[in-house]
DNA sequence: GACTCGTTCTTGAAAGTTGAACTACATAGG
DNA sequence: CCTATGTAGTTCAACTTTCAAGAACGAGTC
């Protein structure tokens, strides 16, 4: 094995102003969102991905993959919004193993007294403090890093080609 | 109530970009981890404290800080880490009620053994994609909202003075 | 139909996290 | 010394996430 390539010193103080401030703001979004709308950020995301749906209802996989979360996880939170009556469940009239999940009115209501408070945390965290053109460059720098990322990305179907 | 401040296009969509490669970034490097060293993140970053603290060791408090935990997610974690003889408690003789973490002979291997990989996927993520003018944009916007979510912000202990 | 294989979604147990309550010690003021 | 108040760390219960099955259906093949 040979010598690694190790981060330089601005690589390094890159690296972990990242990992502090990605922490602080996940934590802060959702400590604001457990106290003001009584769930974590996660499911929040979730609402708000119903809420843009057409008749306001996803396939349970659709709506994992949009949220980035595994299916497994995604059964366990909507049983959790189900209680909540946020959410309901509704099979698929042309799959039979098919599921929707679709949000009720006391979700999408739950979603309008809620939503200002977080864009309202949202701005101050991040867009109060940036300038236009660094909002720009953290726009493309996110997309690139994304890319990178993406499960369907660079091969990520095919590794056996590379 | 008011109109809140909604988002302009443009802050959304450097808010999702934001919120997808964060989260990708997050769950590549857990997955890294777990695979490679048999723990996520976190757990590999209280390790990494623990490396580079005088003694390799920390009191329960400073390293919670420091990584931006509780101290009670803290404690659970340390006893995780203690099972597979990474760490070691000790008590603090000035203190009483004081408690070091160290990293031990093991733990300080496991780093050696699998710093390299870690590195490795962050390059992979980050630094290999994003320009010399990127990084240095990043970590000044990461600087710049990190500052604005410090727990010793402005004001965060003088909250009714403003 | 019967078989195989893949997909969709759920389940249950284990592991991890949170916030509040709690123990034990420290510190300051009388 | 004594009491009050603060701090360090743990523990408990409730909740969330992960991991490893597994049930149910779809689609292709023979």
């Amino acid at each position: 094995m040979t010598e690694p390539r190790w981060l330089t010193d601005e690589e390094q103080r890159t690296w972990r102003a990242y990992l502090h401030a990605t922490t602080l703001l996940e934590d802060h979004l959702d400590r604001q969102l457990q106290r003001d709308a009584g769930m974590p950020h996660v499911y929040y995301g979730l609402l708000v991905q119903l809420s843009q749906a057409p008749r306001r209802r996803l396939r349970m996989t659709e709506l994992a993959k949009s949220a980035k979360i595994t299916r497994s996880r995604l059964s366990h939170a909507i049983a959790r919004l189900e209680k909540s009556d946020w959410v309901v469940r509704e099979n698929c009239p042309s799959d039979k193993r098919g599921q929707f999940a679709r949000l009720t009115d006391e979700g999408m209501e739950v979603l309008r007294r809620t939503a200002p408070g977080h864009v309202a945390a949202v701005r101050q965290a991040m867009f109060d403090r940036l300038s236009a053109e660094q909002m720009t460059q953290l726009g493309e720098i996110m997309r690139v890093m994304a890319e990178g990322l993406e499960p369907s990305g660079p091969d990520a179907d095919l590794p056996w080609l590379r």
